[in-house]
DNA sequence: ACAAGATAATATGTGCGCTTACTATAAGCG
DNA sequence: CGCTTATAGTAAGCGCACATATTATCTTGT
């Protein structure tokens, strides 16, 4: 090594918090593809499905508050709320108060089919955090801290 | 709380590792894609011509190989070199041994980027991480238990 | 009451991870 | 030698994250 080819400060991309960061994050969406597929559910459509689930027996749902309340960017969630009413899990109807959103409902096939897809997802979740065994919960520390340590400007 | 919505054992999303992972990764490649930015590449187009400088000096590199190395799906490997090589940063000649293949070389230009860029991204992973401080080393460690516990089965 | 700014939803477009399918060639084996 | 299998690269297409821009409507300050 008489010149390295990169002025790295790590002997590799092993080493990187970023780069494991990014392989992580892509098994786990592999592992929540095949968790989620006998359900015909996506990722993203688990999220706003059981997200809306969650949080519509208390209030009343626009697509704007379930994108803040899901962390799913706002395009993306109008598209994929469309393609859930297409499949006949939710309801997208004209808000009573303001004419510019639209009030979510689950339907009863919504909400049978959460209740079934939350179990798999949690269990593929245990799955694959199993090898930190009890450490998960200082992971889940770890990551908290770095969600408030690296917050958006709104919100 | 007489009969919750869903069958959880999480008190909500907050808690969920694999939920958090998401979000701490998606607000990872925004921090990247801005760190980028000023060099005009994006962060797989940055991940492999890093890859096939630091490796290319000791072999020589095939698409297939740099996507082994770098972790990046062999189609978006073919279709980012592609990029890297409209933007004059690498070269893909005719591999001398294997007509299937490409040989993949990094043009000077495409060496001095990576110089400047690795730094950029090691900045910018280094502020990411920060709130971590010292603990990182830990997260590290739980991350490379994590990517090997949950290999795929090929490689 | 009215103008100015914020907000809800959507259109359009880019890049990437991944899947499936295909071509061409290499490598192994009887 | 010819057959099978594996491998390198690519085409086409889906879903999602994100950026930018548009339309319609709400909200706020004066």
């Amino acid at each position: 090594m008489t010149k390295p080819p990169l002025p790295t400060r790590l002997s590799g991309p092993a080493e990187s918090p970023g780069f494991l960061l990014w392989k992580i994050s892509n098994a786990w969406q592999r592992r929540l593809r095949v968790a989620l597929q006998p359900y015909g559910l996506t990722h993203s459509q688990f999220v706003l499905l059981a997200t809306a689930t969650w949080f519509g027996a208390e209030e009343t749902l626009t697509q704007a508050r379930l994108s803040q309340l899901s962390g799913i960017d706002p395009m993306t969630t109008s598209q994929v709320l469309r393609a859930l009413e297409a499949a006949g899990l939710i309801e997208r109807i004209d808000h009573p108060q303001d004419p510019r959103a639209k009030a979510i409902t689950v339907t009863k096939a919504g909400r049978d089919l959460a209740r079934k897809a939350v179990v798999a997802v949690e269990d593929a979740d245990a799955a694959f955090f199993k090898p930190l065994a009890s450490d998960t919960k200082r992971l889940v520390a770890m990551f908290q801290s770095l969600v408030e340590g690296n917050e958006r400007v709104d919100e």
